[in-house]
DNA sequence: ATAATACTTAAGTGCATGCTTAACGAATCA
DNA sequence: TGATTCGTTAAGCATGCACTTAAGTATTAT
């Protein structure tokens, strides 16, 4: 507990950005080229490449380039990481609840 | 899909940042006031109050004030704006995937 | 009444972010 | 070869962010 963590900084980071997290939702139905990624959005091509080098430095995203075109996709693995710690916060205080729902439990049982 | 949402975009934003994780987490384990929840960080007050303040804005934290002290607590609600994108975006990719195992189970029952 | 506590407000500073336009590089097409 | 297409780099700009210090305001304790 009480961790920098800096991966965690740039994940939560890239996903604070709407147009970031509709390229994710655009990557997580299938693999595409920067232009094809781009295209829905109202602004200039070097603006989206510098959203997908947000998400890559993140680890959200990866990409490699073949010829002239570049193809990106998900890496589902970084998504772990937001998951992994969204569950063990719930975990926490959820743990924390149960203790306390024993707590009055044992005070029920107390008055009978 | 490919909303806005103004509020994931406050929520994925106060995440961004270790020091409002860590207030997170210590608030996960009990509710408490702006003093207690200050002391572990090598910072002025006021900075952590302006940490809360996007916490609160977030939606994140909720707190009252009794007196001269302000109790703080994790709102559970809006974790599950995140916890639910994530899983959104998991059961579109995954989805995928499953696609493609069918079709590929499909080839190998007409190699048969 | 005085002092200490617990927060609050305001103003300022330096650096990061999200864009833009303009020019360039390299692969493919006619 | 020369023109397109696909992507990249560079520079600049307005705004936002994470702090700081200094000076408040209520509340509670002595």
């Amino acid at each position: 507990m009480l961790n920098e963590s800096p991966s965690l900084d740039r994940v939560f980071h890239a996903l604070a950005d709407s147009t970031r997290r509709a390229m994710v939702e655009r990557l997580a139905l299938r693999p595409m080229s920067v232009s094809e990624l781009a295209s829905p959005f109202a602004m200039s091509l070097p603006a989206v490449m510098q959203h997908l080098a947000v998400l890559e430095e993140s680890g959200l995203v990866r990409s490699h380039k073949a010829g002239r075109v570049r193809t990106c996709r998900i890496d589902t693995e970084t998504f772990g990481l937001v998951e992994r710690w969204t569950a063990d916060c719930r975990s926490e205080w959820e743990g924390r609840l149960d203790k306390l729902e024993d707590y009055i439990n044992t005070l029920k049982g107390q008055q009978k």
